[in-house]
DNA sequence: TATGAATGAGTCTTCATTCAT
DNA sequence: TATGAATGAAGACTCATTCAT
């Protein structure tokens, strides 16, 4: 399995500082080769093409979320609660890795239409599991039965982005982490019972 | 004025359209010329080079919002309402040119850093009304005094530009007007006094 | 005759100022024009393309070279005396007009290889003054018999052209109408008899 | 070190003859690369851009005029001698190059004022070689006492030039090696004690 | 005569990808 | 596996010249 091996995942690493350093355009293969200290031939051993690369660092980093998220469904029964520990989770992933969430809420935007449809594939599984635990809550009670799943999902998913994409765009200025609790607030009011 | 003269809105109307036809990084200038009727050289005419013409877009177009958002504004005294009548004033925009939503949602988000930074700058004059409503919401007390009301907006526009980016990448099968009560409830229900 | 028209001379003036202050290739005809006051296409009335422009840039200041230097043959009978005349006006109508220096000595050769044949043929006349100078120097016994009249002439020619774009390079920094005697000593122990 | 490998003359030697048979601003870099049967991006593994190209071959073909004069310069003892020598070394090297000659003498002053700037700090180098030889000559007795040395060399880099430039124009229609020994003639009357 | 808006041909440079070693 | 020198396609922009007014 190629994923395992040391210099795929020294690769990816790479793409993510060099991408974070130089904005996607700027941050040539030969750029993301050096930063990772092969040649740039050895790129071409483990993906097939530049936005390879670029699809496979949202895949690996994505899963990242997708199994944090995953543990706190599992470990929690409380719909709410979920949903509360989902944005905290999501600030303090990107908190803890600031070149990703350059990546992520900026750089990779600027990708084409045939990237962004392959990240939106890739980001619809965290999307499901968000679906899921809103669909739990409106069953159990806990969220209004008058919500519309996916507007609700719109909702919450756009807020989050927005707020992690105003606190890059200001350097990383203020602490996101803190806004969790407001944000969640905010949000729980518009769609509980 | 350039402004004013016919040739400049020709282009920046070429512009849309080969943008969201073609992608931002495949509208060379000479399909935007040639979209427009003119030729290559006349464009440089009228803007300095082809970041211009993008930033020209987004200025022409966004004062087609602010403007139609200031007469909500001054036409209404509710604060709700003129919450109501923004989000279905900005769904209805774009519902009638799915020319301009696609170009906004998706393709001037692959331009660089500089030109974000911009496009952030005219931005802001639409994100600065919005701001004005929720204050003054807060102030009659129709808006709850806890909301902070930086995430306040930050969790209307998020909301709104997330329903529409979604809108657009279903290829705008829905009717996106539809959509404009329920997000206004859901929204309305999180920040009601 | 339209070199006498007033429109003539204003362009030709313009254009030694835009090409000694912008360089050659950034004297653009647009820029020739706004110096000289005249619409882009106004030029075309005068002149047949750019390159006409400069050939007749040539053409006016060479003639005042020659006619001095006519002057110069006419009013004096003494072949050595007509040489030391010769360079002292050559370095004084330079001194005089810095505009012209910077553009004969430098600008002028940037010219293309067409360009810069009929800029030869026009150098002609003033070389064969200076051919007849020398000849009647050498018949009268004033000068060599065994010199080379051709190689005398470039000898004499180079180091004019050579001293005065020397002191074009250092921005006209010293007095280069003071070298005109040790020149002329210098040339003229070169092929005196 | 990058100019020992065999691409970097390889592209010096065809920009020589791209720039002689098309002439400075014919001579693409498109062209440049077709002559050294390599790629166009090749071209930009070895030189920065254009201009580092022409400079480039100013640099390595100067290099040839001051090694061979350093020689006479080390090898004889006679400043006289020396400043024959030079006159006829680089006479032979030039006609030795008719493609060489051409594009120093003609095509390299096309230049823009910065790259004329580069240009001179290379001949500096050689001129100062003949500046020593004529510094030496007057204080060894051989030349006058009173010549002024920079204006020395002047009528006598000047001169060089001029009936290098003569022969180039006229085609190498005349055997330039055999004007050395009246050149060197001329000159020295001119500055001999 | 005079204008100046419009034209469109022409080129340097970048960089993802290949392939001989 | 790993290298990195070589490839070559592709595009924004300039500016001399024209021509309708």
């Amino acid at each position: 399995m190629k994923r395992e091996k040391p210099k795929y995942k020294q690769i990816i690493d790479a793409a993510v500082i060099a991408i974070a350093d130089n904005g996607y355009h700027q941050a040539q293969v030969s750029k993301i080769a050096k930063q990772a200290g092969v040649a740039d031939g050895t790129i071409y051993l483990y993906f097939k093409n530049k936005e390879d690369i670029l699809i496979s660092v949202f895949e690996e980093k994505m899963a990242v979320f997708i199994e944090s998220l995953n543990n706190i469904i599992i470990e929690n029964t409380d719909p709410t609660e979920k949903l509360r520990l989902m944005i905290q989770n999501h600030f303090e992933v990107l908190s803890n890795d600031t070149y990703l969430s350059r990546v992520t809420q900026l750089e990779l935007r600027q990708s084409n239409r045939d990237l962004r449809l392959k990240i939106n594939a890739i980001l619809k599984v965290y999307l499901d599991q968000l679906d899921a635990i809103l669909k739990e809550g409106v069953e159990s009670g806990a969220f209004s039965k008058d919500i519309d799943l996916r507007l609700a999902r719109q909702v919450i998913f756009g807020t989050i982005d927005e707020v992690t994409t105003s606190w890059v765009m200001k350097d990383h200025k203020f602490d996101l982490t803190l806004q969790a609790p407001k944000v969640f607030q905010l949000l729980l009011n518009g769609i509980k019972a």
